[in-house]
DNA sequence: CATGAATGTTGATATTTGTCAATCAAAGGA
DNA sequence: TCCTTTGATTGACAAATATCAACATTCATG
């Protein structure tokens, strides 16, 4: 593993309170790999065995069921996922996809779980990564069950907007399609209500947007934090 | 506090592996209170100064925004709620109100976070806790997301048909407006879908629910450990 | 640069779900 | 026991969202 990456990964909250021994101890289990767009790193129902890390590149969490897919989650770099079922040895309940070339770092279930119960400082981090996790899942909940398709779209350009440090004009950082299904709807609602927003304030040319009038669409989205979700983009 | 209720809490996954002395340090510092039904114990966006734990009765957790209501879970006993906000010493996500009267230990959210750093057995018991917390919450979006209405009253019937160890007959534990909130739909939708549930195997008379053809429901719900959440009542 | 595949948009229509109002049923208190 | 209140159901209708088909646009790449 390049020393650049380590010490990526080392500056993320889940280990920069680790130890140096066990900090190299996980590193040294670890693999660093490349992988092409559109790979499928997880398959929903496997065994977990490996804690990811995400350096480069960007990775979608899906789900299906029948014949139907849902985008979860778009995890950028650096970011680790699906901790949780690392820690249960638990069945994992999303699939995994790169959208870009990304190189991802694989640390060993067993590793992570180790580590957990050797280092106070780990563990604490890892209480606080699966905290903010369950938070933020909670918050997708309440937005998907408070709001209607056109309101979600706000607050998420909202969010975007304001993570942008409060820019009024921004690109999408995804494809439309991925955003509509991660925000529970079709690509033709989704197209809709871009239309439907530009009474609130919203200007959208393909991939660039414009807030227009942030008071207006602010009144429409009401944003809150006990529902928003800001990326922790570092 | 009662040794009987102690001895409950005591049971929890998340207390059982705690040393004695954290153990009691953490009930000396708690309060155990009875609470009429209909009291809201916790309002969302609050501090979070306690960590909660149901001895008797049941608690729904629910959110709102703007003049909307919607229940996330209903915690019934023995079981601890909002762990991830205590362990964060972050505002609470969601409102809690007592669903019936209710014997509740409040225990302070700095000693649950002082014995966390002290105890490796209760850290590993938090962390599991959550862990298992989130992933739940993974399967209530999938199944917001994934299923539509008359398949998610579906899945809830055939699960609580198992957890009732297979029984083709059961009571609704709670009343049809909250299992509609939590479902994700009005109570006009609810008694609609039951009603469309008669094709599919569901008969329904007030809160007794009889499956008859258990082949028929399978069918429509596909059920599914990767969506749909068993309750774990000891 | 051309071309084909994937993505995005639009219109027409169907389905799902919500809203409102009326009624019915059940539960709890005087 | 009656009465009031709350919850549940039903019907009529409206709104939101999905589906399907057609077309436009973008993007990758040969």
């Amino acid at each position: 593993m390049r020393d650049e990456d380590r010490n990526d990964i080392r500056k993320l909250s889940l280990f920069s309170n680790m130890t140096s021994p066990a900090f190299d101890a996980l590193m040294h289990a670890a693999y660093d790999q490349v992988f092409p767009a559109q790979l499928e790193l997880i398959r929903q129902g496997e065994a977990a065995n490996f804690l990811h890390v995400v350096l480069e590149g960007a990775v979608e969490l899906y789900a299906h069921w029948q014949n139907r897919d849902t985008t979860m989650a778009v995890v950028q770099p650096v970011a680790t996922f699906i901790l949780a079922a690392c820690m249960r040895d638990a069945p994992y309940l999303m699939s995994a996809r790169t959208l870009q070339r990304s190189r991802i770092v694989l640390i060993p279930a067993v590793d992570v779980r180790a580590a957990f119960a050797r280092d106070p400082g780990f563990a604490l981090a890892a209480v606080q990564e699966l905290s903010e996790g369950y938070r933020n899942l909670v918050r997708h909940a309440k937005n998907l069950k408070l709001r209607n398709a056109r309101e979600r779209l706000g607050a998420y350009l909202w969010q975007r907007s304001l993570d942008a440090g409060g820019a009024k004009g921004f690109v999408l950082p995804q494809e439309k399609r991925l955003l509509a299904s991660y925000l529970g709807m079709t690509p033709e609602s989704l197209s809709r209500a871009f239309k439907a927003l530009r009474e609130h304030g919203v200007h959208i040319d393909g991939m660039r947007v414009t807030i227009t009038d942030a008071a207006a669409l602010k009144a429409l989205v009401q944003p809150n934090t006990l529902l928003d979700t800001a990326l922790n983009i570092p």
